[in-house]
Order: structure tokens, then sequence, then C-alpha cells
RNA sequence: GCCGCGGUGGCGGAAUUGGUAUACGCGCACGACUCAAAAUCGUGUCUCGCAAGGGAUGAGGGUUCGACCCCCUCCCGCGGCACCA
């Protein structure tokens, strides 16, 4: 037998898989579809890195399997190359991100290529490919139409080192999510998406995905939804009311003040009546200049300035309050006004002690009080003992029982909540911390937004047929920083006619932001040479929605909202079929580098997966990473660790020498096998997976020989973790047909079950011997068995009270 | 602060979801083969103890014949949200 040559086997077969065309995919009425599919890379300019391909191999180990179980699998991949990455690595490398963006591309197809994928290239797609984003932006389009994507003028993030706008989803923190840049706020004109229109869905539609509980946890917080009530105070002999937002209109009867955003619109309306404009002029300038850094430094201090002049009125109980205006409230959420409740609001109370303001306590706690405090309050719920409660204790923001709100007193907070609104002629309202999508960039390196401004017609779109509007060449694709795209210098490209009216027309200058091709590349893969329409619809109907989807947590609430967003759009205008794109979704874990960072070319702590390819092997890599740990955590790469896969590889390969024909003694363990390694591929547990293929190695190696029909199933369950090693043994026993067409094995149940069972027993909780016996032993028997044991039976001191017996499993004792 | 996930040997991690805790792998130690080394194979490897036994799944309590698993109170790590009314 000659030894193991990974690198002669490995490239042998991928040539071979790649000329039979092995994983070409096509709709078959005969068969049912998986759809399994990657999150697409950037094909950065540092090529992959040995994490890159965790999640590869694990839809690839998944594909294999569903395609051996008789399923029709689409399996494919491309490249998500548009974008400030690609675009800053242009930059730097002084060449044009379309040339960079096909090197790099031609380098990460090269390196997955030598992990022996079963992808279907015929699918390849690039959303920097006009015939794609041709598609993107009809989408664009299609919402344009629907009124979901408008020209905004309000202040939007501003990354001052990419020298463009950015969405809410771009930030971390307050920081650019790519530099780290701390953000600015900027007026500037831009493209918005009108996500918020479909928060509800969004958050609904949740519960009905298979996705990780902490994805859709973030999804949810993201998202944000609060329910509450909008209602009016009336300003004193003034025709214009504030409307306020208030989560707790049960405690209505406990406000004492207003406070207005500094952007409200009011202050406007209000200027004249305002006796100390000036000062509020200044402290709205003030607050304007203050960055978001800065309020979220000093959270705790509450800065504010009262509307002298101004009086608003309580609508319940016709009580007059002052009104403040203070950065502590928000202008971009609910109507940027509150009502303020100091006795039942932290921010609030912080404000009405800084300010000296009456607090007045409307809800009495349910029980967690002080005994003593509590006394207070029942004796006498009155507005000053509750005032002294609270003043000593902070705001009580729970619920519980009113008191002094009138007709309301004694009756559940949570119980009045729609009464009292609707008693002062308020509205309950739903209200999202979700932001529409801020779509446009002032970069070069994304799809043009195809639109044309006109003086007579405003923003026209592109119409339907000159599309796409193709990313024209230019010099100077460098950010301009003012606010315009470096498109906007290409006068020849600017200057067009107006579609509605044939009059002088300007194109729109900026382009879409990194995340619009990956919100629908999903559905290309379906019909991915198509240029006539968005996608056929049978084949669409035949493959969506996608049924496995693998990719890092990070997007989580970036393009995993995008797509649904968009996704359900296409749905309400009927292009797809089911609402929500991705059935079951896993999360991959990290590979970090051996020192516990992430692997980055700055820390000089990147392991290749080619010299890894080329060392041990595609296949060792494989099983090694999905080895490692389980799928959804990080683990650190470890290459000493990396020598077990490769040795049980290397036993595998020796196994050919003691194939036997005729040999019945790993019937139960090879049934095991069967059963726990496919179920376990389901379950994206790979790590047991591949223990357990270990585990009936050791068997096999224990028993010394193994039987023909063994020998086969055991291959064809390491097919889809090894499948160029699998594929040579399998032509090595004569088969001319390749390994991976044939069908999973079957496991018998029957067969699971051992003939012997080993049953502990238990005296007073505590393991004192093993009882040796046959399968589906009795009570009786293995109780007469522990008797005779000398060994056990000196345990049992006195009378047995209690018997316990879990049949082949165990027997517990009570003494 | 709110919400979610997690904490098991020297290391990565198993445990049929309440039934022999530490599978599988790495590392380490010893042995075989070898002139020698590598490779390979074998044995051992949670901890205290000569042993009989005892103790241990972040800490402490509880439920149970029996708890890594369920309940309560804490501690630590990771992630999301956060002046969102």
């Amino acid at each position: 037998m000659e030894s193991y040559n990974h690198e002669q086997i490995e490239k042998k077969w991928q040539k071979k898989w790649d000329e039979e065309k092995l994983y070409l995919t096509q709709e078959r009425a005969d068969k049912k579809k998986c759809y399994v599919l990657d999150m697409f890379p950037y094909p950065s300019g540092e090529g992959l890195h040995v994490g890159h391909p965790k999640g590869y191999i694990a839809t690839d180990i998944y594909s294999r399997h569903k395609r051996m179980s008789g399923f029709n699998v689409l399996h494919p991949m491309g490249w998500d190359a548009f974008g400030l990455p690609a675009e800053n690595f242009a930059l730097k490398n002084k060449v044009h991100p379309r040339v960079a963006v096909e090197k790099n591309i031609a380098r990460f197809k090269e390196q997955l290529s030598g992990i022996g994928f079963s992808y279907d290239w015929e699918r390849e797609i690039n959303t920097t490919d006009p015939e794609y984003y041709k598609w993107t932006q009809w989408i664009f389009l299609k919402m344009f139409e629907q009124g979901l994507a408008y020209e905004s003028h309000e202040p939007i993030n501003w990354c001052p080192t990419c020298l463009t706008g950015l969405a809410n989803e771009d930030l971390e923190g307050n920081e650019c999510e790519r530099c780290g840049t701390v953000v600015e706020k900027k007026p500037i004109r831009q493209w918005v998406l009108k996500i918020t229109d479909y928060a509800e869905r969004l958050l609904e539609d949740i519960e009905s995905l298979d996705w990780p509980e902490s994805i859709k946890e973030s999804q949810r917080n993201w998202i944000g939804k609060s329910e509450g009530a909008e209602i009016t105070f009336n300003i004193k002999h003034h025709d214009v009311g504030v409307r306020i937002f208030t989560t707790r209109p049960d405690t209505l009867y406990g406000a004492t003040y207003i406070v207005l955003a500094p952007e409200h619109e009011l202050m406007d309306k209000l200027k004249v009546e305002i006796k100390n404009w000036s000062a509020v002029e200044k402290y709205i300038q003030e607050a304007s200049e203050k960055s978001d850094l800065d309020r979220q430094k000093n959270e705790k201090e509450k800065t504010g300035v009262l509307l002298e002049g101004v009086v608003a009125i309580n609508p319940v109980n016709n009580e007059e309050v002052p009104v403040f205006v203070a950065d502590y409230v928000l202008s971009g959420y609910g109507t940027g006004a509150i009502m303020a409740v100091p006795a039942h609001d932290e921010r609030d109370f912080a404000f009405a002690k800084e300010k000296n303001l009456i607090i007045r306590g409307v809800v009495v706690p349910e029980g967690n009080v002080n005994p003593e405090d509590y006394e207070l309050l029942l004796v006498s719920p009155t507005s000053k003992s509750v005032t002294e409660y609270i003043l000593k204790y902070g705001p009580y923001t729970g619920t519980g029982y009113l008191i002094d709100s009138g007709e309301f007193n004694n009756q559940k907070s949570e119980d009045v909540k729609e009464k009292i609104t609707k008693k002062v002629g308020g509205e309950m309202k739903t209200k999202y911390r979700l932001r529409d999508w801020v779509f446009s960039r002032q970069r070069y390196w994304g799809e043009p937004i195809p639109i044309i401004h006109c003086e007579k017609c405003g923003p026209v779109a592109v119409p339907e047929e000159d599309l796409p509007v193709v990313l024209p060449e230019v010099e100077h694709y460098e950010p301009t920083g003012t606010g315009e795209s470096p498109l906007a210098s290409i006068d020849s490209w600017v200057n067009t006619t107006c579609p509605t009216c044939n009059g002088a027309g300007k194109r729109e200058t900026n382009t879409m932001p990194q995340w619009a091709g990956s919100s629908w590349y999903h559905l290309r893969y379906i019909d991915p040479k198509n240029s006539v329409e968005f996608a056929d619809k049978e084949k669409e109907k035949y493959w969506s929605p996608v049924d496995m989807y693998v990719g890092g947590a990070e997007h989580a609430t970036r393009h995993l909202i995008y797509a649904r967003f968009w996704h359900k759009f296409l749905f309400d205008i009927k292009e797809v079929n089911y609402s929500e794109p991705f059935k079951r979704l896993q999360h991959v874990g990290l590979i970090l580098a051996e020192d516990g960072r992430k692997m980055s070319k700055r820390y000089g702590n990147v392991v290749n997966p080619d010299d890894i390819v080329h060392f041990y092997g595609a296949d060792t890599l494989r099983v090694y990473e999905m080895f490692m740990g389980p799928f959804a955590q990080s683990v650190s790469w470890n290459t000493e660790s990396i020598i077990g896969p490769r040795k049980f590889l290397e036993r595998v390969w020796r196994l050919q020498e003691i194939v036997v024909e005729g040999d019945d003694s790993l019937e139960t363990i090879l049934h095991k096998t069967i059963q726990k390694v496919g179920s376990d591929i389901e379950n994206f547990a790979f790590n047991t997976a591949v223990s357990q293929l270990m585990i009936f190695l050791n068997e096999v190696e224990k028993n010394k020989k193994i039987r023909t029909s063994s020998y086969v199933a055991f291959l064809k369950l390491l097919a889809p973790f090894a499948p160029h090693i699998v594929e040579e043994l399998w032509e090595k026993m004569g088969n001319t047909s390749s390994v991976h067409l044939e069908p999973w094995p079957e496991y018998d149940a029957s067969k699971l079950i051992s003939d012997t069972v080993s049953i502990p027993v238990q005296i007073n909780g505590k393991v004192r011997g093993l009882i040796e016996a046959d399968f589906d032993i009795t009570e009786e028997e293995v109780l007469a068995r522990i008797k005779k044991s000398a060994t056990i039976s000196r345990w049992i001191v006195g009378d047995i009270q209690k018997v316990i017996y879990v049949p082949n499993k165990l027997i517990s004792l009570v003494i």
C-alpha cells in the first residue's frame, strides 16, 4: 500500500470534479430542493485566512450530506465587491477598484478551490457586474415608485475619515464601523429608504424564524418597539399645543412639567412668547454643537432652560405646568417632547432635583418596599408622604395602584393607560427605535442611484429600459469630502435629459451603500443570467426560500435586517413567493489566532489556508476546523492540534488493508455512527460528528478487521467531511462513479441496541457497582444479582426503603 | 441599567436534556520497535489518599432516590440596546 499523498489526491479529484461538472445544479421536479447559502465575501486584498473557510466547510458538508440524502441542492458562491473596503484598498494601492476587485476575486477563488468545495460555479455572481447591479437599481426604482425611497435633508451621521454619510447601522456606538472615527452630524441631501414602514412586520416575523436566539434578540432590540400614548398639552393663551409621547400615560396626574428637545419646531413658533429667548437660544446653540459623545459622557448631568412666559396645561386636571428645553429629550424619537413625571422616571427625577421642581407620586409600588416606609404610604397616601418616600428612595418606575389620580385611584396602572389617554383625547401609539435607512454614499465605488434631477419635474426615475446606469470611468475616484460624490465632476455623465419633459437634467451622483447588493443576492443565484426580468417566476418558486444560511453574527443588525426588508418589499410587489428570505440561519464562530486575538495582517498572526492545505491537506483542514469546537463558538487556531485530524485520516487510509468479507462484530457501533453523524450534520454539531467517526475507527482498529459493507458505509459518512481521500479510497475499491453521488447510508433502529447492558447500581445516591446483564433485564433479576454480589451488597445496611429502576439504564436503592 | 448567551481537566471540548461527569482530540509521562531519532503502536493521565474511600462541573443554598442539566441568591466572561420617555 502506498502512503497517503494528500497533495496528489486532492489535485486529482478537484480537477476531475470540475471537468465532470459534478456539482452543477438544475431545477428538477422529481427531487426536493435544498438551498444552502453562505454569506458571500468581500474579496479583500488580504486574501483568505484560515478562519474564512470555516463557514464554507460547514455548508459544504451540509450540502454534500443533503445531496447524498436525495435532495436537489443549490449551493452557490459569489462576490460582494462594492463598497468602502474594496475602494479603500484600491486607493491605498493606487489601482482602479475594478482592477483590484478582479485580482482579488481571482486570488480568493484560487484559495477556495484548494479546499474542495462543491459550489456550482456557473452561478457565480458579482455585485459590481453591471448585469447584476442593473437589478439592484431596478429594486431601488420600484421602491421609489412606491414612495419608499425619498430625498431628505435631515442632518445625518458623517464620517470625517471616510468622507461619506452613514446609516445608523454603520455605526458602532458613535464611531464609524469601518474606521473607528467618531462621526459628526452633517446636514446633507441624501436618499433614504423607508425601512420604518416595515418595522412591525420585521419584528413580528422574527418569531417564525429558525435562527439563533441571540440574533433574533439583537434584531428585536434594534427595532426597539415601545407602546405608549401621544397626548396634547395646550399652551396657555396660545392656539398651538405640545404633542408629547409617553409610555406611561397612567402617570399623567404626576406630570409636573414639560420638556421639549432643543430642535423642537415649537421653539420657533413660541419665540415671541419666550421672555428669556436669548438664554434659550444660547442653550439651543450649545446643544447643537454638543456631539453625541459629550451627551453620553455627561449622561447623569441634566441641563436645560425654563421657557419663561410659556405655560402648558395638563389636560387631565387642567393644572398649569412649566415648559423646559433640555437636551435629555431627543428630537428623533417620539414627538421630540415629553411630559415629565419625576416621581416615576429616573431622568425626570434627576432633572427635577437639579432644578428643584415639584415631585408628585401617583403610583404606589406593589410589594418590594421597605415595610416601615410602605406604612407611610398606606396610612396616608397623600402627595406629601409619597413625595417624601420618593425623595428618600428615588423614583419608582414600576407599576402598581394609582393614588392622587382622581377617578382612577386604586386601579392598577396597567389597566388605566388606555382609559386615561382616552379621557384626555390622546391616542395610543407605537414607536420604534429603528430609523429610516440612509441610502446614499458620497463615494465612487458603488451602484449609481438611478435618478435624474430635473428643475421642472424634480427627481425622476431613469426609465427601466435604460438600466443599468453604468458607473462611469473616472480619473480621480477619491472622495471629495464636500458632500458630493466624485461622480459629480464628470460633466459629460452628469448632464443628461429629463426622461419626463426632455429638458435638461442632471444625474444623481450619490452611490448606494455597501449593503445594497447583498440585500437581494440570494435571489440572483436562482436565475443568475436573467437580463429581461428580475427572476424567472418558476425558478424562484422552486428554490425560494433559502433553507440554510450561514455567516457571521456581526451581520445581525446590518445585512440581516436589510435583506429581510428588501425581501419583504419584493414579496409585496409579488416578485417573490415568501415573505422571509432565510428560513434557517446558523452563525459561524470566529477562528481567532493562536494568541487569542483576531487574525489580521496588522498583528502578523494570520494563518494562510494555502499553507495548511499544502502541508496537511484540504481534508485535514476541513476535519480539523469542524472538530475544533461547537460551530457557533469562537476558538483559537492551534497548529499543534491539527495533527489529530491528520492522524485520523492516515488511519482511515490504512483501513483498506483490513477490509474482509463477513464480520458482524461492529454492527451496533456502525448503526449508532450512521445515526449520530446524520443527525449531527443536520444540527450543525460537526465536532461531535467527527468525534463519532473517530470512535468508530478506534473500534475497527481494536477489532482488527472490518467487513466490506461497513467499510463502504463508513466511507460515505466521512465523504462530506473529507471528500478527496474518500473519493480516492472509493475508486481504489473499483468504483467508477463518484462517491458523492452515492445514497447516504441508512441505519437500522433495531441494531442500535446492543445485546448486553451495564447497569450502574446507586445506593443512597452513590454508585457502588455495575451489573453486566442481557438487554431488558427485569428489576427482580437486577435485585437478585445485587444480592449475589458481595462488593455491592455490603453497602446495603438496613432495609431497602425504595427502589427506582430505569430499565437498561440504572437502578437506585434507598436504604 | 434592561435583554440574550455562556462558565466542566494542563488545553479544545463531550454528556442521549434529570440517570455511571470528564467521550473524542491535543499535550504530557512511561513502555515497545530502533544503533539512534522521527514516524508508528501500547499503557497511563480531574483531585486528595498506601488503600478502603472521599471531594470536584464559577460560588452558596434548594428540590430530587439521583442535578453540569430544574429553582433561588450572588460572582465572572461575551454579545445586543441604552438620556428612546
